[in-house]
DNA sequence: TATAGAAAGTAGCAAAGTAATACTAACGAA
DNA sequence: TTCGTTAGTATTACTTTGCTACTTTCTATA
């Protein structure tokens, strides 16, 4: 391929890919990891599903395009948000050259109450394995890779539940997260100096209540 | 911002930022991290030291643009590479809005040994405190933060020494990536499974000879 | 009102891994 | 020959993990 030209390249005058942000939008529902998606009205790929995304306004960051694409979609902000990885195979739009730079958000699901027309939440773990539009399915996997290996070595766990939760329901996060069974008590000898308890329980199940606990803002 | 136009964008008649990859390489040299920098010939940032990097061409995948980048200004091929992340702050480059893609590279310094003209390798932990080109000192920084972390749970670290190397000299690769000394008995057990001795020896230092290994290819 | 079912929560042990120290081994230099 | 230096091994204490078994406290229902 003939590139020399691009090192003394003047960009106003070249051709430019165009950048959109894509979302991965993940919560957890009925005990699985779900995802955000949108059927397509339009060409390409019509009719199919799609990552809630958006083109990146010229003056705009990217941090702010992916919360306005959460924002207009899903009707959501201030969700953790984080950049996932850049997309740019030439075909994977069969119009033209488009870049995807993608995101994952967390949210618990009582945060999605009223998601926007058009869009639903899909088993993650199931949908990768039907086509979506463009590589978005490959987004997905990438997404859920990500949160696996940082549910290890973060906090982002914390990000799908509300701000009080009982252990159980922490412990049942990091487990989807991670794809395993914990033991647990090993699990609360290990999280015990990230939460601190409240004076409230659960009630009304037919079994011993659950302590509510909630997050421990670091001192 | 008005920007739900967006929405309806026909991509290819609105304005597109400018794409461009930016390769961090990074190797080991006197005990201590390097990254390969180039001096800026050119307004903006004339005379300053910024990472080696390209335009995107319109039909070439992000991969090859940071491999080409690499092998015009470093003269490298085949090394360790892998995207770090994208930069889009809108003044981050004062002539107009360019985004980068970043990737960070993994060399044995014996492979380094011809840099090509106008490149030089700079100490990483320093060189993060000077003022570089654009937002470089940032994505150096990222790279650095990225590779401490992989360390601990892939095999990056074997990528920055040859293919026959010694236990001590990997461990110190491990030790300048984590930051941190380790315990040889425990870090002997610890790789013990991903290597596999050689018959060869080191010779002619002035104490015991060190057995020469190789990673083992996983079967 | 007793009891069964069910999940919450605790106790404790063995195995594996980590932190740390101390030792022996093998070379060149002096 | 001995000394400094680094390679490499042994050993021990401590922490974390894997796992089982137990007690607790609620609702449902017989």
């Amino acid at each position: 391929m003939q590139t020399d030209f691009l090192e003394h390249y003047d960009a106003s005058q070249f051709e430019k890919p165009s950048v959109t942000v894509d979302a991965v939008l993940f919560t957890i529902r009925d005990g699985a990891l779900q995802v955000l998606l949108t059927r397509r009205q339009e060409e390409p790929f019509a009719g199919m599903l799609a990552l809630p995304g958006t083109f990146v306004g010229i003056p705009e960051p990217l941090d702010e395009a992916a919360a306005r694409a959460l924002k207009t979609k899903a009707g959501l902000e201030g969700v953790y948000l984080e950049q996932l990885y850049t997309w740019g195979d030439p075909g994977r739009d069969p119009r033209m050259r488009i870049l995807s730079v993608s995101y994952y958000a967390l949210v618990p699901e009582s945060r999605l109450m009223h998601p926007a027309p058009g869009t639903a939440l899909y088993p993650a773990e199931k949908i990768v394995q039907e086509p979506l539009a463009f590589d978005h399915a490959q987004i997905i996997r990438c997404g859920r890779e990500r949160i696996r290996g940082k549910a290890t070595y973060t906090d982002i766990a914390f990000s799908l539940v509300g701000e009080e939760f009982t252990l159980p329901e922490l412990q049942s996060v990091y487990e989807i997260l991670l794809g395993q069974k914990l033991y647990k008590a090993n699990f609360r000898k290990k999280i015990a100096d990230k939460i601190e308890e409240t004076e409230k329980m659960t009630s009304g199940d037919a079994h011993r209540p659950s302590r509510i606990y909630r997050k421990r803002d670091k001192e």
